[in-house]
DNA sequence: ATGGTCGAGTATCGA
């Protein structure tokens, strides 16, 4: 493996997003870039935008709901639509699975959960579990491994902007953080959190009551590497500035470098 | 004035 950026973002829309992931694009030249939340059918996905800019594209998408896709300029191989496991197929379309570069990659959309003991929250645990059946079926642990995306769980205290204010909530309980840490528990490591130990760093803001300026956040979208991967972190960045100005989506992109063996 | 914002699509749901 030759010297790589991985990057993961939720653009909330890839149809009203595109300007401002073309832009992106053209700023943070990242080799992978996982994407969430495309909420774009397959006959309208914008591929030939892509690939004006150097990228071939995968994508899973239901419609107007969900969507993920990864764009590369190093390569996509052993794509794998939703989860491996041969059960029942999730009617969502949150989880997509590529090999870039040697790296097996996979870009998830976790489910919401809405609120703690909701249907929905129960739907999003098992996902979470489900999640971690699928990693452990497509990639070995001691390989190059990337699971990003929205997870939609702020791993500990310091990923929310006020705890008291957010416990009780979805995104911050035990059962969530548990399930987090289960699957990092396969062998994948937080690669903010390798070089960061502070609070206060978000990726995701309310779009309602100016939260961004009030740096009402939360770190939910994570970027989980193997050790393999891992060792090699040389850089990890949330680009708050992407947060900013026009039609901004409610998450930040990300991205992680990593030297070359 | 008892909301506050987006994006789906065009009534209202989901985040």
């Amino acid at each position: 493996m030759t010297d790589m950026r991985i990057a993961t973002w939720n653009v909330n829309s890839l149809k009203a997003r595109l300007p401002k992931v073309e832009e992106w694009i053209d700023y943070a030249k990242p080799d992978v870039l996982c994407l969430q939340e495309t909420k774009v059918g397959a006959d309208a996905f914008p591929s030939m935008s892509f690939a004006s800019l150097g990228y071939e594209v995968v994508h899973h998408s239901e419609g107007r709901w969900n969507g993920v896709a990864i764009a590369s300029k190093v390569g996509i191989d052993d794509v794998v639509d939703g989860f491996a496991d041969g059960d029942e197929p999730d009617r969502e379309a949150r989880l997509l699975t590529a090999t870039c570069a040697g790296v097996r990659v996979a870009t998830v959309y976790v489910p919401n959960g809405r609120v703690v003991g909701h249907e929905q929250y129960d739907h999003k645990l098992r996902w979470l579990a489900r999640l971690r059946r699928h990693v452990d079926l497509v990639a070995r642990p001691d390989a190059d491994v990337m699971v990003c995306g929205d997870f939609n769980v702020a791993p500990d205290d310091r990923d929310v902007w006020d705890p008291s204010a957010c416990h009780g909530g979805t995104h911050v309980s035990e059962p969530e953080r548990a399930a987090v840490a289960d699957l990092e528990a396969w062998g994948l490591h937080d690669v903010l959190r390798a070089q960061h130990d502070e609070p206060g760093l978000y990726t995701w803001w309310d779009y309602q009551a100016g939260a961004f300026h009030k740096h009402w956040g939360m770190r939910i979208d994570l970027m989980l590497a193997s050790a393999s991967l891992a060792d090699r972190l040389e850089y990890v960045l949330i680009d708050r500035t992407a947060r900013k100005g026009t039609k901004p989506s409610d998450h930040a992109p990300q991205f992680a470098d990593f030297s070359g063996r």
